[in-house]
DNA sequence: TTTTAATTCAAACGAATGTTTGAAAAACCC
DNA sequence: GGGTTTTTCAAACATTCGTTTGAATTAAAA
């Protein structure tokens, strides 16, 4: 007899809906594609979800949580550690959980489809920017909040922008691994513990500067 | 008599295009939304450009070739000043062009739109992204040589994920450009000239390291 | 076991989509 | 002016889309 782990359709769903929705963005993607993939029904899309929308917003949070979560846990640690603590700590803290999400999926297509969800929800008009701006704020204000304790001699609004631009390094870093050129090139513990050392000596001079 | 003057549909056709697909992307924009506003009849896109896949490349195409252009400009004639020139020159070379075209638009819808294409481009799988990175081979190839004569002790593989790093920085600032705490707020030559500044000070230890 | 609630099914709806088609109009050339 | 080429027009096509609907099935509760 074959053994047979059932996943639920909700979560069948949501898994085919992010890599699609990755891949091809919320206009791009169809839900017959999804669940076509996800070898559902597509009236399962509307009653788990209500709607193309809210199955994308599902699809950005449940990306986003884990990744906020863990962020707001290692800023904790940093500061616990020292206060204030060094900028390259807080850059550390604040890259750290992406790579690990990347290590946790094994370098596999999950791993990238996370930053280039992430990369696409940066690019689309409203209401899909929101929804992703939306997830990290809380996570965004805390880490400013840690950069101008460091950085007392800059602004707010400098700060802001400088963060952004590290998210955006962070995520085209993300959406290469593995690509020839590529700075993320294995998943080994060791191979992204240098990433995000790299990663770190990359921003952190413009962060000062 | 009212003077009007004839802009025609070719070129219509591509300046509402730009917009939309800039705003939209390639899947959430339709050729009817795109002929609505440039008011002309749909058949009009299949006569000039034959499909849309067609119309995105030569939009594409027209927003990456003065781009182009200029920065291949700029970095001869850094280099005809100084062989090897300094590393904050050809950053500079490399950044002023896209701030320029950011000037000449005078700062309005237009100057942001390249910025927000490009950044769609490399968030699209092919055959999408390959026509955005077609377009830049030669000058990312002219770039990655002059840095290799100024950072000889990096490698080649190295200095191809930093300049892609640079050009999602830029992307990213152009995107962003006239929002609340973003870097770039006015469009006079001497706002611009500060914005270049900044950027290249905040990559250019990056690109060191 | 029966009733109620939750979930899945498949068809249908109205709208939208890119492409094609042949005709008409406009532009060009001799 | 007439013939040819280019451009525009509007209708049509086949397909796809997100959403809705009522029925059937499954699961949970009494």
């Amino acid at each position: 007899m074959k053994a047979v782990i059932p996943i639920d359709t909700k979560e069948q769903i949501l898994n085919v809906a992010e890599e699609l929705f990755a891949e091809q963005g919320f206009a791009g993607t169809s839900l017959r594609q999804v669940i076509k993939k996800a070898g559902v029904n597509l009236s399962a899309v509307h009653y788990h979800f209500g709607s193309k929308e809210e199955l994308f917003r599902a699809v950005v949070a449940r990306t986003a949580q884990p990744i906020v979560k863990t962020s707001l846990e290692q800023l904790a640690l940093v500061e616990a550690r020292e206060e204030p603590p060094t900028l390259e700590a807080i850059l550390e803290a604040f890259i750290n959980p992406s790579l690990l999400v990347f290590i946790n999926n094994g370098g596999g297509d999950r791993s990238t489809n996370c930053a280039r969800l992430m990369g696409r929800c940066r690019t689309e008009p409203d209401p899909i920017q929101k929804i992703a701006d939306a997830e990290f704020e809380e996570l965004c204000e805390a880490y400013l909040d840690a950069l101008q304790r460091v950085l007392p001699d800059q602004s707010r609004n400098e700060l802001n922008w400088k963060l952004d631009l590290v998210v955006a390094v962070l995520i085209r870093v993300l959406t290469e691994a593995g690509k020839p050129d590529a700075l993320i090139q294995g998943n080994s513990p060791e191979a992204i513990e240098l990433v995000v050392s790299r990663l770190v000596n990359f921003v952190a001079p413009g962060m000062r500067s």
